[in-house]
DNA sequence: GGTACCCTACCTACTAGTAGGATTGTCGCA
DNA sequence: TGCGACAATCCTACTAGTAGGTAGGGTACC
């Protein structure tokens, strides 16, 4: 029971800290405070930072996975296409949080090599998601031909990522909802 | 002659620092090592660190001034924005590089007010011109109608701030050019 | 003589991480 | 049922290193 949820909390905060002021700006004394743990209890559980920041992108890509396994089989690409923007949309109405990999790729540089690595692997299995939803849309008539479903993927991710920075910044998470009308128009005919 | 050049040397390095590492990933030490002086005499010039990251914001907001007067009267709103996104593409090209406001509006929530106020104000201007250029393109002729073009610019302004951090990730600098090519054709007619 | 510049030396606060002890719950065995 | 062994968990107390920033002195040029 205790056991499971103070590991647990700390990766859920863990998570919240990434997202609202980045990686570099949290530290296992900000953990500690809010969950009235000493630090040396959080490092029993994450030998590292590395290592938390590495579990957090893993429970991430967990998370995509299960939520892509839900998805109703009978559901259309379009439909698809609706459901994974709107669930970006989630940290865009939290107007301090944006998606972890826009965190991460703006730290990029200055991040350890496990946790670099979990972001990549996340970054390429949505992509993947989205090149395999975009061909089967293609496929079905729903959506416009063009330019090639991995540049197309690409654009997509820049443009979500860079709307949940500038929605938070200007304090207006319509801006992301903005962002996601104009992806819907340029893959939907 | 030493002496502006220091101040100015201190400016530029900041801005290789911010954009390579993050505000919160580079500090007056790491100013001092590759300038070799004291980092007392950064202080000098640069008060708090709070005001360089402002000062920093305020050069390229000059820069950006400086820029959009220097183009030629006769050039098109689709020359003009042509410039523009080809202007960012310099970030992309040394691969280690994101724009300003790609990892100011990452770390914004552990940004000083003064830095803050200075990211808000350029990110404002960059969208004013593009609003501008948007409008006159529809009046031209040259571009779509559509989305009203305030929207449009939030739009560009997010797909290649995105650009950028993904291309920076994965190392692969023609992942911003394909956002680009996606951009236009979604402007252009 | 003043002022701009850069220095040495220092401060306090905070960082990730470690050593080692106290407490707790669980499991095997009498 | 009761007892000892063990492992998981969390603690206090500490380390070395780095952060931004300051006090105050020396030098060099107008």
């Amino acid at each position: 029971m205790e056991k499971t949820d103070t590991k647990q909390n700390i990766l859920t905060l863990a998570q919240e800290f990434i997202q609202v002021r980045g990686y570099n700006a949290f530290s296992y004394q900000d953990i500690s405070d809010r969950l009235k743990i000493q630090k040396a209890s959080i490092h029993h559980h994450y030998h590292s930072k590395e290592d938390l920041g590495a579990e957090v992108m893993e429970a991430a890509r967990v998370r995509f996975m299960d939520w892509n396994a839900s998805l109703d089989a009978s559901l259309t690409p379009s439909q698809r296409l609706d459901l994974f923007l709107e669930s970006l949309n989630a940290w865009a109405k939290q107007k301090d949080r944006i998606c972890l990999t826009g965190i991460f790729s703006a730290e990029w540089n200055t991040l350890p090599p496990k946790v670099k690595k979990k972001v990549d692997e996340f970054q390429m299995i949505r992509r993947q998601w989205l090149v395999k939803t975009l061909e089967a849309g293609r496929k079905s008539g729903e959506f416009k031909g063009g330019k090639p479903v991995e540049e197309q993927a690409i654009f997509i991710q820049s443009a979500i990522q860079g709307a949940l920075q500038i929605a938070r910044l200007q304090e207006k998470p319509s801006h992301y909802l903005a962002v996601v009308e104009q992806v819907k128009e340029m893959v939907k005919k």
